[in-house]
DNA sequence: TTCCATCATTTTGCATTCATTTTTTGTCTC
DNA sequence: GAGACAAAAAATGAATGCAAAATGATGGAA
């Protein structure tokens, strides 16, 4: 079934590694999550062409199918279509990180403020967890273990929303940041650092609190920050991150 | 040029009435605008088929492009699509609208609290007007003058935020509301209504102010109030509208 | 009559084909 | 050698065709 798919050695990821939709019943469903997942990571560089044919032949499928994904990525933002010109990773430019990072602060902000009116007191422990192993590789100035536990507490705090549409919506936006988020070393800056640890310490005390208005100007400003510390470094044209060669 | 579309006294919308991505260049964007708009104004009751065949003759093209629009319109969510079963306009369940009144009451803080740091004077003037304008309709009793000032003062707000993506999120979220929205007779209950109005006065003074967090949370509230009136009276399983005879 | 199996019809999903538009290549002129 | 024009090649946008699946109808058995 599925209609046989050659494997054309084909190097994008395995059919589920994002947590979206799940409607890999259709091929074009299966195509949409592959080549959104291709283009999430960063395989082709910003600007870059998405070569129709190209695809078609790594991904052993017609145009059609094909054609029918990138219309649905072009309005999810990740690329964008150029009439009688071709589809192009979309280059985003500094005002656009912003309004994105803007937007995510405000996704998140009203996270925590829905979670403070249901969550449970394990998933505040849960969340706690995670704190003090973030705080763990703060100490042993681990960036990737602490940007991981990090970008879990965050996703804890939505999950505790309990809304899927808030959470797809977030999930939607963090893929069009994701591939400039990893090059935000911001951890560089010592200070910034230590100030994002503070800020999750009074997160998380809101949080126990269950203060949701308060919460959600910590995580407003908490992310506003940190938009700061990712967008500063910039030069102004456009996006940090190229394709790995 | 085109593709002479033969006009076959389609019902379907003038083709710029969504203020949104204006891809009308190619016939698949065309064709998107005028099937989100035929669906966002409630043309096919809740739940009902979108008969692909019967759609390609009104509007007089190709399976393709349509089934593109498709793709596109339940990526957004108005529509869903059944494996092998066709499309189906999106039933909203209670929960699924609670949701969104959730997610666009989030979008419109988040709003309220960006134009706070770079609205002008000319803008709160002539937020002033509408709300004197909606004043006027409430003393009247005028439900839809009402209404319609009311959604531009929301409007306005986003528009003040300086935000393209946020303005575009939420259209999409308020497309998806629309259907509903109508239907939401909350001025049945003259109390909310006039609750209503001192709320609105409240975010005039906040927004005066400048005090972004205090506007945020009572947008927040003003926002969450609505959801009340609006689904309350919805029994259980589903959305309260449907096609007009 | 009611239930279920079988077959015809319709509909869907994808591949293929066709018509334009864009891009590249090659040649000619200055 | 640089630029301009023209033709060829490639890529895009949309239509059509075809196999698989679903829907609906028909008929037979309990």
């Amino acid at each position: 079934m599925k209609s046989t798919i050659p494997d054309t050695g084909v190097p994008i990821t395995p059919p589920d590694a994002n947590g979206r939709d799940r409607q890999e019943a259709s091929l074009h469903g299966e195509i949409l999550l592959r080549l959104r997942d291709y283009v999430v990571e960063g395989n082709i560089p910003a600007g870059g062409r998405v070569p129709e044919r190209q695809l078609c032949e790594m991904l052993g499928i017609s145009r059609t199918p094909l054609r029918e994904a990138l219309k649905v990525l072009a309005a999810e933002g990740l690329i964008e279509l150029l009439p009688n010109r071709g589809a192009r990773v979309r280059q985003l430019s500094r005002r656009d990180l912003e309004e994105l990072f803007d937007v995510m602060a405000g996704l998140e902000s009203l996270a925590g403020r829905l979670a403070c009116e249901t969550i449970t007191d394990a998933e505040i422990t849960a969340i706690e967890q995670l704190h003090y192993e973030m705080y763990g590789h703060y100490l042993h100035r681990d960036m990737h273990g602490y940007f991981q536990a990090n970008q879990r507490i965050h996703e804890s705090i939505v999950a505790a929303a309990r809304n899927e549409t808030l959470k797809t919506a977030y999930a939607n936006f963090a893929g069009r940041i994701r591939r400039v988020r990893y090059s935000a070393n911001f951890a560089r800056k010592r200070q910034r650092w230590a100030e994002a640890m503070r800020e999750h310490e009074a997160i998380l005390d809101a949080l126990r609190r269950r203060a949701g208005s308060e919460l959600s100007d910590i995580l407003f400003q908490h992310l506003r920050n940190k938009r700061m510390a990712a967008i500063e470094h910039l030069t102004e044209p456009q996006e940090g991150v190229q394709a790995s060669p």
